[in-house]
DNA sequence: CTGAAAGCGCTTACAG
DNA sequence: CTGAAAGCGCTTACAG
């Protein structure tokens, strides 16, 4: 009743050995009823439960898996986390989260820490400074321990292994190519997160749409919040602008907030597109039309593509999976119609 | 270089005992310096580093503390996460955190998967059914098997462990005091969280300081968002009100929206104050003034009781912390000194 | 300075 | 049907 009991207590209280304790407890076929009965009813009594370290180093498996994101903060990966656990548990495992805090330093130490034998695989999305970096080195452990390793979203092509992302650069040609047939002709691309992956792939998506339509490509790249206001007034007052797309949704509320202040009519005389359908994006005024990520559907994904792995039951070719992305129309986007 | 290697392999290669390396590694005295070297240089070819699981079930002890929590969605608990998740790893700790999604059932699974072994202690905050139901027979093994916890936040007072949350009541009290400060005379409370210990409470703060003030008490319930708009309406057409006090974040967003949409000015006409300082109160039109509850401070102190109690640097008696809430002033209510 | 032995809590092939 | 033994990967008191 104190402390917790082991097998070793449970034999002496019932004049057993451990070995018929314990395949008695598993309900193996080797033992009688009867032993079975009275070790089950002492067990219970004592709050018995086996200890999962022991099992695991037995077993050489945990059945947990290990998840690094940079954030828990933003909405996309708390949504991916939520999909992550939610399919982690139906499939009988359990989830160990560390963030990197968008540092390389941080991604090493929770790699290191993870890797010693405290899961069965890993899912990482990388940091902003890991990829700026192009640093990979700290994977090499990863790597020779041959422990199943899951990259989502922010991914990179210098190493093999599963992946599961979304088509940004496609989302963004389209969210593009959704403003152009709502009828805007002068569309900005603007960007707080030049530098990630991601946020390069955005960029190249809107270029590409933009002269497939023969319209003027033009990027502005915020480098804070703080010079937010003035570098975007700046650019409505001397440019001819009547689309935004904004490379994620934090900028894309930031910018609708500050062209209203200063006259501007959203969607009327300029439309917002913005990446992440995050409680922001459906609850501001006028609600922010969206690339939908499918962030929790990125997160269920990874974790069945690292369980199918550690389990063995996938081939041996690193799996890509490339989701696609879906756009949620709201009141920031003038309706299609409109066009022509 | 292929797997991981253990003691014993280094032992092989280096024709030494395992003892002689494990000490070696573990930079003893008891073993020559050369002899270190050489040991040291077969480990870092090798890649070796020591198995966790094996580590913990000799010490007794995971250096992992496990966190329980309703939702990662939600920017308070994203937020608490994040301090729990830095002091943690400054103490070399590591974290893992499982969802209960507001279910009791998945509470006492994820209890369950994580007292056998895993972790050296909990952190816990109750889901919504554990509160209304006030089932608590799955924390039973936890007391029993005398593994430290700390709840926080959403806490119970049935039974004894320690506790870090905030004096909701006295937050509640102090943000409709903020409200007749201004001016305000009518104050309704809303909430669309009536049941838990927080909404609760918060109801109750607002009713002792209506009536510190002889002024009318008005309690909205809110029982979905779906019928948020038509609630709320009503009341603003049929009864005075110049304020309200809101209980969560989403519900003074939704509350401003609506009262927008039919043509009230806020704060001119309304003023409206939440709870919980989320991205959402900062960047809406107009930005909500809230009681700020310091989820990051919550989640770093209940991390440092933890782990006290873990390495037995406190009392004996369980800790119980309340902290400050303080109000974060923004456009959502008129300044202070409106009144009279 | 090095090593053999015991033990953390479990499981399982093997004997009886 | 029950049990003794070995082993998962580590640490550490004890001998030499």
């Amino acid at each position: 009743m104190q402390g917790k009991s082991t097998l070793k207590d449970l034999a002496k209280i019932l004049n057993l050995s451990v070995s018929t304790v314990s395949k008695a407890i598993n309900d193996s076929s080797e033992i009688s009823e009867r032993t079975k009965i009275k070790v089950r009813n002492v067990a219970n009594l004592n709050n018995y439960s086996p200890n999962r370290l022991a099992q695991s180093l037995k077993a050489n498996k945990t059945k947990t898996i290990g998840v690094i994101i940079p954030d828990v903060m933003s909405h996309f990966f708390a949504k991916a986390i939520h999909g992550i656990e939610t399919k982690a548990i139906e499939l009988g495992y359990n989830v160990v989260i560390c963030l990197s805090n968008e540092s390389l330093k941080k991604e090493t130490e929770s790699i290191n820490t993870l890797i010693n034998g405290s899961v069965d695989g890993l899912i990482i999305s990388l940091s902003k400074e890991t990829q700026t970096l192009q640093s990979y080195d700290h994977f090499e452990s990863v790597l020779d321990y041959k422990l199943p390793l899951v990259l989502f979203d922010r991914i990179s092509k210098r190493f093999s292994c599963d992946k599961i992302n979304l088509d940004d650069k496609l989302a963004s040609a389209e969210a593009t190519n959704h403003l152009i047939k709502t009828g805007c002709k002068n569309i900005v691309f603007l960007s707080t997160m030049s530098g990630t992956s991601v946020g390069e792939k955005r960029r190249s998506g809107y270029s590409i749409a933009i002269k497939l339509d023969d319209l003027k490509e033009r990027i502005v790249n915020i480098p804070n919040y703080g010079l937010f206001e003035s570098t975007l007034i700046e650019v409505l007052k001397n440019e001819t602008v009547d689309g935004i797309v904004a490379a994620n949704e934090l900028s894309a509320i930031t910018a609708i907030k500050y062209a209203l202040k200063h006259g501007y009519k959203i969607p009327q005389d300029i439309s917002v597109i913005g990446f992440t359908n995050g409680i922001l994006s459906e609850n501001f005024i006028p609600s922010l039309t969206v690339v939908d990520q499918h962030a929790e559907e990125q997160g269920e994904l990874a974790a069945q593509t690292l369980i199918n792995r550690i389990e063995k039951k996938t081939t041996a070719e690193p799996v890509s999976i490339i989701l696609k992305t879906t756009i949620v129309e709201r009141e920031s986007t003038r309706p299609i119609y409109y066009a022509k």
